[in-house]
RNA sequence: GGAGAGAUGGCUGAGCGGUUGAAAGCACCGGUCUUGAAAACCGGCAACGAGGCAACUCGUUCGUGAGUUCGAAUCUCACUCUCUCCGCCA
Protein backbone atom coordinates (compact mmCIF):
# COMPACT_ATOMS: atom_id res chain seq x y z
CA UNK A 1 0.00 0.00 0.00
CA UNK A 2 1.17 3.12 -1.16
CA UNK A 3 1.31 6.87 1.13
CA UNK A 4 -1.89 8.38 -0.61
CA UNK A 5 -0.25 11.56 0.49
CA UNK A 6 2.91 10.73 -1.58
CA UNK A 7 1.01 9.99 -4.63
CA UNK A 8 -1.28 13.71 -4.22
CA UNK A 9 1.99 15.12 -4.18
CA UNK A 10 4.42 14.01 -6.34
CA UNK A 11 1.66 12.64 -9.13
CA UNK A 12 4.67 12.65 -11.97
CA UNK A 13 7.22 10.83 -10.17
CA UNK A 14 4.65 8.32 -9.24
CA UNK A 15 3.87 7.90 -12.46
CA UNK A 16 6.82 7.61 -13.95
CA UNK A 17 7.56 4.68 -10.83
CA UNK A 18 5.28 2.86 -12.10
CA UNK A 19 5.73 3.27 -15.79
CA UNK A 20 9.12 1.85 -14.98
CA UNK A 21 7.66 -1.12 -13.50
CA UNK A 22 5.29 -1.57 -16.79
CA UNK A 23 2.05 -0.70 -14.66
CA UNK A 24 -0.18 2.68 -16.36
CA UNK A 25 0.07 5.60 -14.81
CA UNK A 26 -2.82 6.53 -13.12
CA UNK A 27 -2.40 9.19 -10.67
CA UNK A 28 -4.98 11.60 -12.29
CA UNK A 29 -8.05 9.04 -11.50
CA UNK A 30 -6.79 8.35 -8.23
CA UNK A 31 -6.01 11.68 -6.91
CA UNK A 32 -9.96 12.53 -8.83
CA UNK A 33 -11.22 10.00 -6.76
CA UNK A 34 -9.62 11.13 -3.32
CA UNK A 35 -10.58 14.59 -3.71
CA UNK A 36 -14.08 13.20 -4.11
CA UNK A 37 -13.60 11.14 -0.84
CA UNK A 38 -12.28 14.32 1.03
CA UNK A 39 -15.36 16.79 -0.24
CA UNK A 40 -17.71 14.23 0.91
CA UNK A 41 -16.17 13.78 4.42
CA UNK A 42 -15.50 17.66 4.70
CA UNK A 43 -19.20 17.63 4.14
CA UNK A 44 -20.76 14.72 6.40
CA UNK A 45 -18.06 16.12 8.99
CA UNK A 46 -19.50 19.34 9.53
CA UNK A 47 -23.51 17.83 9.81
CA UNK A 48 -21.86 15.25 12.01
CA UNK A 49 -20.62 18.23 14.35
CA UNK A 50 -23.56 20.04 13.80
CA UNK A 51 -25.43 16.68 14.69
CA UNK A 52 -23.51 16.25 18.69
CA UNK A 53 -23.64 20.21 19.55
CA UNK A 54 -27.62 19.46 18.74
CA UNK A 55 -27.48 15.87 20.91
CA UNK A 56 -25.76 17.72 23.74
CA UNK A 57 -28.07 20.27 23.95
CA UNK A 58 -31.02 18.17 24.00
CA UNK A 59 -28.90 16.15 27.05
CA UNK A 60 -29.24 18.97 28.68
CA UNK A 61 -32.02 20.34 28.23
CA UNK A 62 -33.85 16.70 29.28
CA UNK A 63 -31.70 16.98 32.37
CA UNK A 64 -33.38 20.53 33.05
CA UNK A 65 -36.84 19.30 32.17
CA UNK A 66 -37.12 21.30 29.20
CA UNK A 67 -38.97 21.13 25.72
CA UNK A 68 -36.16 19.74 23.06
CA UNK A 69 -38.73 18.52 20.93
CA UNK A 70 -37.87 20.93 17.55
CA UNK A 71 -34.10 19.76 18.70
CA UNK A 72 -35.21 16.49 18.22
CA UNK A 73 -36.44 16.86 15.13
CA UNK A 74 -33.86 18.71 13.58
CA UNK A 75 -31.28 15.91 14.06
CA UNK A 76 -33.84 13.90 12.71
CA UNK A 77 -33.74 15.40 9.52
CA UNK A 78 -29.45 15.86 9.76
CA UNK A 79 -29.94 12.12 9.82
CA UNK A 80 -30.89 11.22 6.35
CA UNK A 81 -28.28 13.51 4.71
CA UNK A 82 -25.75 11.61 6.84
CA UNK A 83 -26.56 8.15 6.03
CA UNK A 84 -26.82 9.30 2.19
CA UNK A 85 -23.86 11.08 2.86
CA UNK A 86 -21.88 7.85 4.61
CA UNK A 87 -22.80 5.77 1.95
CA UNK A 88 -21.18 7.98 -1.01
CA UNK A 89 -17.84 8.13 0.89
CA UNK A 90 -17.56 4.47 1.52
CA UNK A 91 -17.82 4.25 -2.01
CA UNK A 92 -15.20 6.12 -2.98
CA UNK A 93 -13.10 4.80 -0.18
CA UNK A 94 -13.47 1.05 -1.32
CA UNK A 95 -12.88 2.94 -4.94
CA UNK A 96 -9.48 4.26 -4.01
CA UNK A 97 -8.67 1.30 -2.11
CA UNK A 98 -9.31 -1.30 -4.69
CA UNK A 99 -6.96 1.05 -7.19
CA UNK A 100 -4.18 1.40 -4.21
CA UNK A 101 -4.34 -2.68 -2.97
CA UNK A 102 -2.57 -3.17 -6.37
CA UNK A 103 -0.56 -0.91 -7.05
CA UNK A 104 3.12 -2.45 -6.72
CA UNK A 105 5.73 -0.44 -4.50
CA UNK A 106 7.51 2.47 -5.62
CA UNK A 107 11.51 1.30 -7.02
CA UNK A 108 14.23 2.77 -4.45
CA UNK A 109 16.05 5.38 -6.70
CA UNK A 110 19.55 3.19 -7.32
CA UNK A 111 17.14 0.65 -8.93
CA UNK A 112 17.99 0.01 -12.79
CA UNK A 113 15.30 0.92 -14.72
CA UNK A 114 14.44 -2.08 -16.97
CA UNK A 115 11.72 -4.55 -18.42
CA UNK A 116 12.62 -7.59 -17.64
CA UNK A 117 15.54 -10.43 -16.45
CA UNK A 118 17.54 -8.81 -19.23
CA UNK A 119 18.06 -5.80 -17.60
CA UNK A 120 19.38 -6.90 -14.09
CA UNK A 121 22.67 -6.01 -13.28
CA UNK A 122 25.32 -8.21 -11.75
CA UNK A 123 26.61 -6.63 -8.67
CA UNK A 124 28.97 -9.41 -7.54
CA UNK A 125 30.23 -12.59 -7.89
CA UNK A 126 31.63 -15.69 -5.56
CA UNK A 127 34.16 -18.61 -6.72
CA UNK A 128 34.53 -19.71 -9.97
CA UNK A 129 32.91 -22.06 -12.31
CA UNK A 130 33.64 -25.61 -11.39
CA UNK A 131 35.60 -27.68 -13.83
CA UNK A 132 34.99 -31.17 -14.53
CA UNK A 133 36.98 -33.60 -16.98
CA UNK A 134 33.62 -35.43 -17.61
CA UNK A 135 30.00 -33.89 -18.89
CA UNK A 136 28.39 -32.74 -15.33
CA UNK A 137 24.92 -34.48 -15.12
CA UNK A 138 22.23 -32.54 -13.93
CA UNK A 139 20.37 -32.88 -10.76
CA UNK A 140 17.31 -35.29 -11.61
CA UNK A 141 19.64 -37.54 -13.59
CA UNK A 142 21.89 -37.94 -10.65
CA UNK A 143 19.16 -38.33 -7.92
CA UNK A 144 17.68 -40.99 -10.66
CA UNK A 145 20.43 -42.96 -11.12
CA UNK A 146 21.43 -43.33 -7.50
CA UNK A 147 17.64 -44.47 -6.93
CA UNK A 148 16.88 -41.41 -4.50
CA UNK A 149 14.84 -39.05 -6.37
CA UNK A 150 11.44 -40.53 -7.65
CA UNK A 151 9.21 -38.57 -10.06
CA UNK A 152 7.22 -41.13 -10.96
CA UNK A 153 6.48 -41.79 -7.40
CA UNK A 154 5.62 -38.43 -6.64
CA UNK A 155 2.72 -38.19 -9.50
CA UNK A 156 1.52 -40.95 -8.89
CA UNK A 157 0.90 -39.16 -5.24
CA UNK A 158 0.47 -35.66 -6.21
CA UNK A 159 0.62 -35.48 -10.18
CA UNK A 160 3.32 -33.16 -11.72
CA UNK A 161 5.60 -30.96 -10.22
CA UNK A 162 6.19 -32.81 -6.88
CA UNK A 163 9.01 -35.13 -5.97
CA UNK A 164 9.81 -37.81 -3.33
CA UNK A 165 13.16 -38.17 -2.02
CA UNK A 166 14.67 -41.48 -0.73
CA UNK A 167 17.05 -42.42 2.00
CA UNK A 168 20.21 -40.33 2.29
CA UNK A 169 18.68 -37.72 -0.17
CA UNK A 170 16.14 -37.33 1.83
CA UNK A 171 18.58 -36.57 4.88
CA UNK A 172 20.54 -34.69 2.99
CA UNK A 173 17.74 -31.87 2.71
CA UNK A 174 17.04 -32.14 6.33
CA UNK A 175 20.64 -31.61 6.84
CA UNK A 176 20.74 -28.62 4.32
CA UNK A 177 18.12 -27.09 6.16
CA UNK A 178 19.41 -27.90 9.75
CA UNK A 179 22.82 -26.08 8.53
CA UNK A 180 20.72 -23.02 7.15
CA UNK A 181 19.08 -22.79 10.72
CA UNK A 182 22.21 -22.58 12.68
CA UNK A 183 24.18 -20.60 10.69
CA UNK A 184 21.38 -18.42 10.77
CA UNK A 185 20.19 -18.70 14.27
CA UNK A 186 23.87 -19.24 15.87
CA UNK A 187 26.24 -16.60 13.90
CA UNK A 188 23.93 -14.25 12.04
CA UNK A 189 21.78 -12.79 14.82
CA UNK A 190 18.36 -14.21 13.36
CA UNK A 191 15.83 -15.82 16.31
CA UNK A 192 14.30 -18.93 14.90
CA UNK A 193 10.51 -19.07 14.86
CA UNK A 194 7.91 -21.91 14.18
CA UNK A 195 5.59 -20.75 12.51
CA UNK A 196 1.67 -22.26 11.04
CA UNK A 197 1.66 -22.93 7.51
CA UNK A 198 -1.81 -22.10 6.71
CA UNK A 199 -2.54 -18.71 7.19
CA UNK A 200 -5.69 -16.09 6.81
CA UNK A 201 -6.63 -13.45 3.95
CA UNK A 202 -5.53 -10.76 6.01
CA UNK A 203 -2.26 -12.03 6.56
CA UNK A 204 -1.48 -12.34 2.57
CA UNK A 205 -3.00 -9.21 2.06
CA UNK A 206 -0.06 -7.60 4.68
CA UNK A 207 2.62 -9.12 2.80
CA UNK A 208 0.87 -8.14 -0.64
CA UNK A 209 -0.03 -11.72 -2.15
CA UNK A 210 -3.59 -10.58 -2.25
CA UNK A 211 -5.72 -9.32 -3.66
CA UNK A 212 -3.86 -9.43 -6.73
CA UNK A 213 -2.07 -12.69 -7.31
CA UNK A 214 -4.74 -15.63 -5.76
CA UNK A 215 -4.08 -17.05 -8.87
CA UNK A 216 -0.62 -18.33 -7.69
CA UNK A 217 -1.72 -19.57 -4.55
CA UNK A 218 -3.29 -22.87 -2.99
CA UNK A 219 -6.18 -23.21 -0.77
CA UNK A 220 -7.21 -25.30 2.12
CA UNK A 221 -10.60 -24.79 3.01
CA UNK A 222 -12.90 -21.97 3.50
CA UNK A 223 -10.71 -19.37 5.35
CA UNK A 224 -7.27 -20.61 4.58
CA UNK A 225 -4.28 -20.29 2.36
CA UNK A 226 -1.22 -22.25 2.11
CA UNK A 227 1.94 -20.48 2.45
CA UNK A 228 3.78 -19.38 -0.09
CA UNK A 229 6.71 -18.57 1.56
CA UNK A 230 7.61 -18.22 5.29
CA UNK A 231 7.62 -14.20 4.42
CA UNK A 232 3.78 -14.11 5.24
CA UNK A 233 3.81 -15.73 8.50
CA UNK A 234 7.15 -14.22 9.57
CA UNK A 235 6.23 -10.70 8.21
CA UNK A 236 2.79 -10.42 10.00
CA UNK A 237 4.18 -11.43 13.39
CA UNK A 238 4.81 -7.67 13.82
CA UNK A 239 1.00 -6.84 12.10
CA UNK A 240 -0.92 -4.27 14.77
CA UNK A 241 1.51 -3.34 16.52
CA UNK A 242 3.45 -0.22 17.46
CA UNK A 243 6.93 -1.59 18.35
CA UNK A 244 9.79 -0.08 20.47
CA UNK A 245 13.14 1.30 18.76
CA UNK A 246 15.41 0.00 21.02
CA UNK A 247 13.85 -3.39 20.15
CA UNK A 248 14.84 -3.43 16.61
CA UNK A 249 15.97 -4.79 14.46
CA UNK A 250 14.02 -7.68 14.72
CA UNK A 251 15.06 -10.19 12.44
CA UNK A 252 13.15 -13.74 12.15
CA UNK A 253 13.85 -17.03 10.48
CA UNK A 254 12.11 -20.15 9.84
CA UNK A 255 12.22 -23.10 7.80
CA UNK A 256 8.72 -23.96 6.17
CA UNK A 257 7.37 -25.76 3.08
CA UNK A 258 6.17 -23.32 0.79
CA UNK A 259 3.29 -23.77 -1.30
CA UNK A 260 3.03 -21.96 -5.08
CA UNK A 261 0.40 -22.97 -8.18
CA UNK A 262 3.09 -22.01 -10.38
CA UNK A 263 0.01 -20.79 -12.27
CA UNK A 264 1.81 -18.99 -15.15
CA UNK A 265 4.60 -21.25 -15.58
CA UNK A 266 3.34 -24.13 -17.64
CA UNK A 267 6.05 -25.86 -19.28
CA UNK A 268 8.95 -24.14 -17.76
CA UNK A 269 11.50 -25.99 -15.93
CA UNK A 270 9.08 -29.28 -15.95
CA UNK A 271 11.85 -31.77 -15.68
CA UNK A 272 13.52 -32.05 -11.99
CA UNK A 273 12.82 -30.70 -8.89
CA UNK A 274 13.76 -26.96 -10.06
CA UNK A 275 10.27 -25.91 -10.25
CA UNK A 276 7.55 -27.47 -7.90
CA UNK A 277 4.33 -27.03 -6.35
CA UNK A 278 5.97 -27.91 -3.04
CA UNK A 279 9.06 -27.59 -1.61
CA UNK A 280 11.30 -26.15 1.61
CA UNK A 281 12.86 -22.68 2.42
CA UNK A 282 14.70 -21.11 5.13
CA UNK A 283 13.22 -17.85 5.29
CA UNK A 284 14.89 -14.55 6.70
CA UNK A 285 13.10 -11.22 7.58
CA UNK A 286 14.32 -8.27 9.53
CA UNK A 287 11.82 -5.13 10.68
CA UNK A 288 13.76 -1.94 11.25
CA UNK A 289 13.59 1.61 11.45
CA UNK A 290 13.45 3.48 7.73
CA UNK A 291 16.62 4.70 8.48
CA UNK A 292 18.09 1.50 9.00
CA UNK A 293 16.54 -0.98 6.43
CA UNK A 294 19.23 -0.16 3.05
CA UNK A 295 21.70 -1.03 5.42
CA UNK A 296 19.68 -3.96 7.11
CA UNK A 297 19.34 -5.40 3.14
CA UNK A 298 22.79 -5.64 2.81
CA UNK A 299 23.34 -7.65 6.22
CA UNK A 300 20.51 -9.91 5.03
CA UNK A 301 22.48 -10.56 1.60
CA UNK A 302 24.96 -11.41 3.34
CA UNK A 303 23.45 -13.42 5.08
CA UNK A 304 22.49 -15.47 2.75
CA UNK A 305 25.40 -15.82 0.96
CA UNK A 306 27.14 -16.65 3.72
CA UNK A 307 25.92 -20.68 3.09
CA UNK A 308 26.47 -20.20 -0.45
CA UNK A 309 29.90 -19.67 0.90
CA UNK A 310 30.55 -21.69 3.58
CA UNK A 311 29.13 -24.44 0.61
CA UNK A 312 32.00 -23.29 -1.20
CA UNK A 313 29.81 -22.82 -4.72
CA UNK A 314 29.71 -20.15 -6.96
CA UNK A 315 27.21 -17.97 -7.26
CA UNK A 316 26.47 -14.38 -8.40
CA UNK A 317 24.39 -11.51 -7.42
CA UNK A 318 22.08 -9.25 -9.73
CA UNK A 319 19.84 -5.95 -8.73
CA UNK A 320 16.70 -6.86 -10.38
CA UNK A 321 16.25 -4.27 -12.64
CA UNK A 322 12.59 -1.92 -11.99
CA UNK A 323 10.65 -4.41 -14.30
CA UNK A 324 11.56 -7.88 -12.81
CA UNK A 325 11.06 -6.59 -9.04
CA UNK A 326 8.36 -8.26 -7.04
CA UNK A 327 5.28 -6.45 -6.16
CA UNK A 328 6.37 -5.25 -2.23
CA UNK A 329 9.59 -4.73 -3.22
CA UNK A 330 11.27 -1.64 -3.12
CA UNK A 331 14.65 -3.28 -3.86
CA UNK A 332 15.88 -6.75 -4.81
CA UNK A 333 19.16 -8.71 -4.90
CA UNK A 334 18.86 -12.15 -6.86
CA UNK A 335 21.71 -14.84 -5.65
CA UNK A 336 21.94 -16.92 -8.57
CA UNK A 337 23.90 -20.52 -7.79
CA UNK A 338 25.73 -21.85 -10.62
CA UNK A 339 24.55 -25.05 -11.51
CA UNK A 340 26.97 -27.61 -13.86
CA UNK A 341 24.42 -29.64 -15.11
CA UNK A 342 22.56 -27.13 -16.45
CA UNK A 343 25.11 -24.85 -17.24
CA UNK A 344 23.38 -21.97 -16.01
CA UNK A 345 22.74 -19.89 -13.11
CA UNK A 346 19.65 -19.86 -11.81
CA UNK A 347 17.69 -17.92 -8.53
CA UNK A 348 18.63 -19.77 -4.89
CA UNK A 349 17.73 -16.43 -3.44
CA UNK A 350 15.79 -13.30 -3.27
CA UNK A 351 16.60 -10.58 -0.57
CA UNK A 352 14.22 -7.69 -0.76
CA UNK A 353 13.63 -4.26 1.11
CA UNK A 354 10.03 -3.50 1.30
CA UNK A 355 10.58 -0.11 2.52
CA UNK A 356 6.89 0.63 4.69
CA UNK A 357 4.83 -1.15 1.81
CA UNK A 358 3.99 -4.07 3.85
CA UNK A 359 3.85 -1.99 7.21
CA UNK A 360 1.36 -0.21 5.51
CA UNK A 361 -0.61 -2.93 4.71
CA UNK A 362 -0.18 -4.68 8.54
CA UNK A 363 -0.38 -1.61 10.14
CA UNK A 364 2.51 -1.73 11.82
CA UNK A 365 4.46 1.10 13.19
CA UNK A 366 7.55 2.13 15.17
CA UNK A 367 7.65 4.63 18.58
CA UNK A 368 10.46 7.09 17.54
CA UNK A 369 10.51 10.26 19.24
CA UNK A 370 7.15 10.19 21.15
CA UNK A 371 5.45 9.87 16.83
CA UNK A 372 4.47 6.49 15.25
CA UNK A 373 6.12 5.76 11.88
CA UNK A 374 5.37 3.43 9.74
CA UNK A 375 8.20 -0.13 10.35
CA UNK A 376 10.23 -1.03 7.24
CA UNK A 377 10.63 -4.87 6.61
CA UNK A 378 12.70 -7.28 4.39
CA UNK A 379 12.58 -10.78 3.57
CA UNK A 380 14.58 -12.90 2.05
CA UNK A 381 15.38 -16.62 1.39
CA UNK A 382 18.47 -17.49 3.29
CA UNK A 383 18.24 -20.35 0.93
CA UNK A 384 15.39 -22.48 -0.92
CA UNK A 385 16.61 -25.73 0.49
CA UNK A 386 15.72 -27.80 -2.55
CA UNK A 387 17.41 -25.60 -4.70
CA UNK A 388 20.35 -25.87 -2.69
CA UNK A 389 20.30 -29.73 -2.85
CA UNK A 390 20.31 -29.34 -6.74
CA UNK A 391 23.03 -26.88 -6.44
CA UNK A 392 25.19 -29.76 -4.03
CA UNK A 393 24.47 -32.41 -6.15
CA UNK A 394 25.43 -30.73 -9.57
CA UNK A 395 28.68 -29.28 -8.02
CA UNK A 396 29.72 -32.02 -6.01
CA UNK A 397 29.54 -35.32 -8.46
CA UNK A 398 31.78 -37.19 -9.26
CA UNK A 399 32.88 -39.04 -12.24
CA UNK A 400 31.39 -42.49 -11.18
CA UNK A 401 27.77 -40.37 -10.41
CA UNK A 402 28.56 -40.31 -6.83
CA UNK A 403 28.17 -37.18 -4.93
CA UNK A 404 30.87 -35.48 -2.10
CA UNK A 405 29.37 -34.24 0.75
CA UNK A 406 30.43 -30.68 1.40
CA UNK A 407 32.41 -30.03 4.04
CA UNK A 408 30.57 -27.86 6.36
CA UNK A 409 27.97 -30.57 6.47
CA UNK A 410 29.31 -33.65 6.86
CA UNK A 411 29.11 -33.43 10.34
CA UNK A 412 25.65 -34.22 10.09
CA UNK A 413 26.33 -37.33 8.06
CA UNK A 414 28.99 -38.91 10.68
CA UNK A 415 31.94 -37.05 8.90
CA UNK A 416 30.91 -39.35 5.87
CA UNK A 417 32.51 -37.36 3.10
CA UNK A 418 30.19 -38.86 0.27
CA UNK A 419 26.31 -39.52 0.14
CA UNK A 420 26.99 -43.41 -0.60
C1' G B 1 -17.95 -31.52 19.79
C1' G B 2 -20.70 -29.87 24.85
C1' A B 3 -21.01 -26.01 29.04
C1' G B 4 -19.60 -21.32 30.80
C1' A B 5 -16.77 -16.52 30.96
C1' G B 6 -14.69 -12.62 28.39
C1' A B 7 -12.64 -8.93 24.34
C1' U B 8 -11.63 -1.17 26.74
C1' G B 9 -5.33 3.07 25.21
C1' G B 10 2.03 0.33 24.82
C1' C B 11 0.51 -3.04 29.22
C1' U B 12 -2.82 -3.99 33.71
C1' G B 13 -7.65 -2.43 34.62
C1' A B 14 -12.40 0.81 36.07
C1' G B 15 -16.66 2.33 33.56
C1' C B 16 -22.53 -0.70 32.07
C1' G B 17 -27.65 5.25 27.95
C1' G B 18 -26.09 11.89 28.08
C1' U B 19 -19.31 17.10 28.61
C1' U B 20 -16.37 9.39 29.33
C1' G B 21 -11.63 9.69 24.35
C1' A B 22 -12.53 7.02 28.51
C1' A B 23 -10.75 6.66 36.23
C1' A B 24 -6.48 4.42 38.51
C1' G B 25 -1.76 1.96 38.24
C1' C B 26 2.56 0.50 35.33
C1' A B 27 5.63 1.78 31.21
C1' C B 28 7.37 6.01 28.49
C1' C B 29 8.80 11.44 27.81
C1' G B 30 9.95 16.45 30.10
C1' G B 31 11.13 19.07 34.67
C1' U B 32 12.55 19.87 40.10
C1' C B 33 15.97 17.70 43.49
C1' U B 34 21.08 15.13 43.23
C1' U B 35 28.34 15.41 42.10
C1' G B 36 25.82 11.47 38.97
C1' A B 37 22.08 7.80 39.24
C1' A B 38 17.95 5.94 41.97
C1' A B 39 13.92 7.43 44.98
C1' A B 40 10.46 11.33 45.79
C1' C B 41 7.62 15.26 43.78
C1' C B 42 5.44 18.25 39.48
C1' G B 43 3.83 18.06 34.40
C1' G B 44 2.91 15.48 29.74
C1' C B 45 1.40 11.05 27.17
C1' A B 46 -4.17 6.88 22.18
C1' A B 47 -4.71 6.14 17.00
C1' C B 48 -6.52 7.47 12.38
C1' G B 49 -8.83 11.01 9.19
C1' A B 50 -10.76 16.10 7.40
C1' G B 51 -9.92 21.45 7.40
C1' G B 52 -6.01 25.39 8.31
C1' C B 53 0.46 28.66 6.66
C1' A B 54 0.00 27.88 11.77
C1' A B 55 -1.68 28.09 16.99
C1' C B 56 -5.74 25.07 16.51
C1' U B 57 -10.72 23.27 15.17
C1' C B 58 -13.74 19.24 13.78
C1' G B 59 -14.85 13.97 12.78
C1' U B 60 -14.23 8.63 13.62
C1' U B 61 -12.58 4.74 16.74
C1' C B 62 -13.69 0.88 23.49
C1' G B 63 -12.88 -7.18 19.02
C1' U B 64 -15.70 -6.94 13.79
C1' G B 65 -20.37 -5.94 11.34
C1' A B 66 -25.42 -4.57 11.65
C1' G B 67 -29.55 -2.59 14.77
C1' U B 68 -32.40 0.34 18.83
C1' U B 69 -32.07 5.73 20.37
C1' C B 70 -32.21 12.74 19.57
C1' G B 71 -27.71 10.40 21.96
C1' A B 72 -24.19 3.83 22.69
C1' A B 73 -17.82 1.68 25.50
C1' U B 74 -22.64 1.04 28.03
C1' C B 75 -28.92 -1.95 25.26
C1' U B 76 -30.19 -5.91 20.98
C1' C B 77 -28.56 -9.38 17.11
C1' A B 78 -24.84 -11.86 14.14
C1' C B 79 -19.81 -13.03 13.47
C1' U B 80 -14.58 -13.52 14.95
C1' C B 81 -11.14 -14.46 18.56
C1' U B 82 -9.39 -15.60 23.70
C1' C B 83 -9.82 -18.12 28.44
C1' U B 84 -11.88 -22.09 31.94
C1' C B 85 -14.19 -26.96 32.48
C1' C B 86 -15.79 -31.70 30.08
C1' G B 87 -15.26 -35.08 25.87
C1' C B 88 -12.19 -36.67 21.67
C1' C B 89 -7.33 -36.75 19.54
C1' A B 90 -1.32 -36.32 17.31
Amino acid sequence: MLDIDFIRKNPSEFDNALKSRNVESISKRIIKIDEEKRNTQTILQNILAEKNLLSKKIGIGKSKKENVDSEIKKVEKLNNEISSLKELEKIKIDELTAILNRIPNIPAKDVPIGDNENDNIEYKKYGNKPKFNFIPKKHFELGENLNLMNFELSSKLSGSRFVVLKGIMSKLERAIATFMLDKHTLENGYTEISVPFLVKDSSLYGTGQLPKFAEDLFTAGENHWLIPTAEVPLTNLVREQILLENELPSRFTAYTPCFRSEAGAAGKDTRGMLRQHQFTKVELVSVTTPDQSEKELERMLNSAESILRDLEIHYRIVTLCTGDMGFAAKKTYDIEVWLPGENAYREISSCSNCGDFQSRRMNTKIKKDNKNIYAHTLNGSGLAVGRTLIAILENYQTQDGNVLIPECLQKYFDNKKTLI
